[in-house]
DNA sequence: CTGCATGATATTGTCGACAATTTGTAATGA
DNA sequence: TCATTACAAATTGTCGACAATATCATGCAG
């Protein structure tokens, strides 16, 4: 991935996007609450031109909201956000399947179905540690994703949209009883991928994706908010 | 619309931001050139603050592609680059259908209906002007995509995907003999969605930009390039 | 002649200060 | 008491200069 995002960090301006990005991410700061471009600036110890591209591509991952002349603001978590968020998710997903289905080599694939079998053992020795189960689940997500070859929708997926995921997942405390359920459903998919049935695999990621979407949503209205 | 790109200007930024997007949709700025901040500084008579946070924008809507302590170029147009667009634009667009079907109040449908037919209108009398005929495609799309009420989903096909669509459209010289057959089109997917059968709208919109894309797909071979 | 190191030039990244705009506060009048 | 206005403080937008990095040309060794 080359996307100023994912690439190490070179400049200024991309460190302290990943601090602040990680910040907003895991609820460090507020959402909703106001971003001070002096503060934060004095915060990290830079002037306040990298801040404000760092800024700039936090509001392009739907992270901050900014009006001219008035600042930006971390966003603030909603149902009606989650299920916007999830509905697009559903649908861009279900396309990276079926272009990866047609898109991904064998051998892609191959190291796809190794990497579940590996998170599969790792996983019944750490049950239940989430942090373990969320780096499956979005490295296999991400494989995916890569495997589409579209490199607009790649960028989309894991640029733009995928922090604000990770937010809502974070900040409501997914771990899971889910777990198990989505590691059958993880292989599915790519069964479906290596049959070539790019059908399947789309039909089958937008019900896994619509289960985590209406998991998010109990944990969500459950916990109040 | 409040997003950066679509709001009436109100800072050097997004005055200088419209007047080079436009200069790179039409081509003034060549596809592949190299983006000289100095030179486009001085001809924009501003410094290069604001220029920066405008070609930050030109990244976002895929027109520009910068690399760190290398600058930025404008976009390459190529056969791989548009099916890449349009697959994305089938699926995105398809599933606006779908929520349109659901969301739209029976008034908004209504409007469309009404636009369609003064479009038909205006175009018989202005045949082959391809400008109107854009215009009133744009529109239409752009009706439907809000009628979605999905903000994250308005904001990926307004603001980041509409821009690079229109580059290609122009500088491939699209006028046409697919101006009337697309009017018949839009008629049937707005009559699904007045039928609430989200479905049938959706395949019809994918069927309706597939169209489009093979229709570009045949100048672009054809033009060379 | 080709490939690589070296240095001059130009471009991008960052800084601190100033200008323009908004936000919050207090005073005034109804 | 409430609304409105004027003013003060703080914040964002913009500027010009400097530092860090890349690009290009030149020269040298093989």
């Amino acid at each position: 991935m080359q996307s100023p995002i994912w690439r190490d960090p070179v400049t200024a301006a991309d460190r302290v996007l990943l601090e602040i990005q990680k910040a907003i991410v895991e609820g460090q700061i507020a959402p909703g609450s106001k971003i001070s471009e002096p503060e934060l600036a004095k915060r990290y110890d830079l002037s306040r031109a990298p801040l404000r591209e760092a800024l700039a591509r936090l509001e392009r991952c739907h992270l901050i909201e900014r009006t001219p002349n008035a600042g930006a603001r971390v966003v603030k978590l909603s149902v009606a956000g989650l299920v916007s968020l999830y509905q697009l998710r559903e649908t861009l997903e279900g396309l990276a399947c079926r272009l990866a289905a047609e898109h991904m080599s064998d051998d892609e694939i191959a190291q796809v179905q190794e990497l579940l079998d590996q998170h599969l053992s790792t996983q019944r020795v750490r049950e239940g540690e989430s942090y373990y189960q969320e780096a499956g689940d979005v490295d296999f997500h991400y494989r995916i994703i890569l495997g589409s070859k579209n490199p607009y929708l790649i960028n989309l997926l894991c640029d733009e949209l995928y922090f604000l995921v990770r937010m809502y997942r974070v900040q409501l405390g997914m771990n899971g009883p889910r777990v198990s359920r989505a590691f059958d459903e993880h292989k599915a998919i790519i069964n479906a991928i290596a049959n070539r049935d790019g059908e399947l695999a789309d039909l089958l990621m937008r019900r896994h994706i619509g289960a985590s979407r209406r998991n998010i949503e109990n944990h969500f209205k459950q916990q109040g908010n």
